[in-house]
DNA sequence: AGCTTTTAAGATAGCGTTACCATCAATCTT
DNA sequence: AAGATTGATGGTAACGCTATCTTAAAAGCT
């Protein structure tokens, strides 16, 4: 027996309409919802009553009976502030449009398997779906969650096309293939390269967009001018050690990360050399350090908040329609920013 | 008895998380909603439970239960890539926990009144509060609308006490102090300091601190050696030019900004000079800039996502229990960050 | 007509929370 | 020390709706 009702809200409820037309509730609830057989005669009848009783359907009830509502996960980097807020930008802009929640836990890529762990909580956590910003698109175990839990998921930015898995991000060959085309162009002839050292997408698509810029113009590819390191500051280091100490050094560094450009550019001018007089240096991603490098640097900008909206709407459709997410590579366009780093050799 | 279960997804519930932290459920909503009195004990292993489980509220659940749904606002400043980050990871955890929805927007800071116009949206959008990241807390017309509208707002980081709005940040001018002392503990007697222009509370909060730990230890201020500018790369470049063109120059630079920080060491370098060794400087923020400079610069980290995290609980606990926000500030704890752009000049 | 199949309508049991007590131990009276 | 007060904890029902199953009547079959 009912002790006390908590409301005291006069809101109109379906029962009080089910009243009203002298029907059952559930009646109400098959009417309202365009449901299979409800005759003709009752259909009115209780379309009448939610006309005179100004009845409105309670959000929140029917959200949870019908437990209809989405909720995705979106793993990142730990520290991994410059790509963070614009990532979370777009992947919120989606989820809001489409009423879908987002579930956000980070892991620590020094430890192996954490990625995987954390996916695993996300996973028992409920969510009906993956984000993976890179380079998680490149971690096997997770991937393979796809069909083993029947869990659809969508890459960013994943450097190259994956066939396994669908992704949205730009095309790195051709960003990488004009960047190094715009240097050429500009007379450059000993045109350096730094790539990842990693096996992943990345580092083979941007060398193959550089390797084919030189071939188009003619120029041959010169193993030395090619130095393989990770992204960060200290590994720019060396590399600027190491060009800079070749017998014939390059007249143009292009990396494919700006924080490996920001130490070239530290490095040379500690070095006593100019920028651009003596090197030419380019980056890549447009990272705030691209900017706050004096000389500024000419690198490619990807919408990073775009490409996270964009999946994170096409993985959401896919959900709600219950279709199948092909593994398909979308392309967003990209942006070549020049600025003051890179010298025309032709005057 | 049961006769079947609805819900194929496994998400985690209150229950789950009841049961793996040896609560009842009601203890977890208990916790998770800062009611009554529960023991340290049991509210620790509600909340471990909550973190292991990844458990977020269904927002469905609890609205149909209480009857309220809570939204908030938050601004921020379009491109501000570094902080935004953090900041939306800190507000965004909390709103999750507490079953709240958060609504983004961006306004250009360098369109007139664009902050407030993008305020008034969010207003007429139906939020329940406001989260205000710096400098908003300055904007005298939004925070008219406290009272106005009658729309509870809490300031991150404001720079020094507000007494008009509640707020969450570090103690600029003891963190300012700190480091101050740090470099005078170092042996430095000329140490000069780049000051915002603004006439915000920051740039007042943080020169106390300096002028403070000067004083400590005996030493003049000297009006000289103080600088005022916007925290920018490029006005970095114009501080270093004015500093090492004083007939006698500091041996150190305390930067109210990384980014200023930053470009002083770069043009120390390409002026011939070892940093440390001829020039100390230490920056304020913790950007990653502050890292990808070398040497790494001395600084002050302030976490921004825990700032953020506890100002968006304050505001919702507040908004649910119906009780008023006191107009006090919160102090989370900061940390110097000694790395080496700071010569000791005692041996 | 006697039987099975379809169909409208309703009964029942949750969905995942929180409100509202009831309980029992701990602390505080006098 | 016995009774009274507090405070932590949890049992139970309810929030307003829909999924699923059941029923009883209508329709279809041989």
């Amino acid at each position: 027996m009912p002790r006390t009702r908590r409301s005291f809200s006069s809101r109109v409820t379906l029962d009080m309409v089910a009243q009203q037309a002298g029907v059952s509730p559930m009646t109400v609830s098959n009417v309202l919802n365009d449901k299979a057989n409800v005759t003709k005669g009752k259909r009115e009848a209780v379309m009448k009553a939610v006309r005179e009783l100004g009845y409105q359907p309670n959000r929140a009830a029917r959200a949870l009976a019908s437990a209809t509502s989405l909720r995705i996960g979106l793993l990142h980097r730990d520290m991994d502030s410059s790509l963070l807020g614009q990532l979370l930008l777009g992947t919120l802009r989606a989820a809001n449009l489409n009423g879908a929640e987002i579930a956000i836990r980070s892991y620590d890529p020094d430890v192996e398997g954490s990625a995987y762990a954390e996916v695993q909580t996300l996973v028992r956590s409920g969510v009906d779906g993956l984000i993976l910003p890179p380079p998680l698109s490149e971690d096997a175990d997770i991937v393979a969650l796809k069909d083993s839990h029947h869990l659809p998921m969508i890459a960013l930015a994943p450097g190259s096309e994956l066939g396994t898995i669908p992704s949205v991000g730009i095309d790195d060959e051709q960003a990488s293939y004009e960047l190094t085309r715009l240097i050429v162009n500009k007379g450059h002839t000993r045109i350096g390269f730094v790539r990842f050292v990693s096996s992943n997408g990345l580092s083979q698509t941007r060398e193959a967009g550089y390797l084919r810029a030189l071939k188009e113009a003619g120029l041959k590819r010169e193993p030395e001018l090619i130095w393989a390191g990770r992204p960060t500051y200290e590994q720019g280091l060396l590399a600027a050690e190491y060009f800079l100490g070749l017998a014939h050094p390059p007249t143009a560094i292009f990396c494919s990360s700006d924080d490996i450009a920001a130490a070239i550019v530290n490095y040379a001018h500690r070095q006593g050399l100019r920028i651009p007089g003596d090197l030419s240096v380019a980056g890549f991603d447009d990272a705030p350090i691209a900017s706050q490098t004096w000389p500024q640097l000419t690198t490619v900008r990807q919408a990073v908040s775009n490409i996270a909206e964009i999946a994170t709407d096409r993985l959401l459709k896919a959900l709600k329609s219950r279709s199948e997410l092909l593994p398909e590579t979308q392309w967003v366009a990209h942006q070549v920013i020049e600025r003051q780093s890179i010298a025309d050799l032709r005057r």
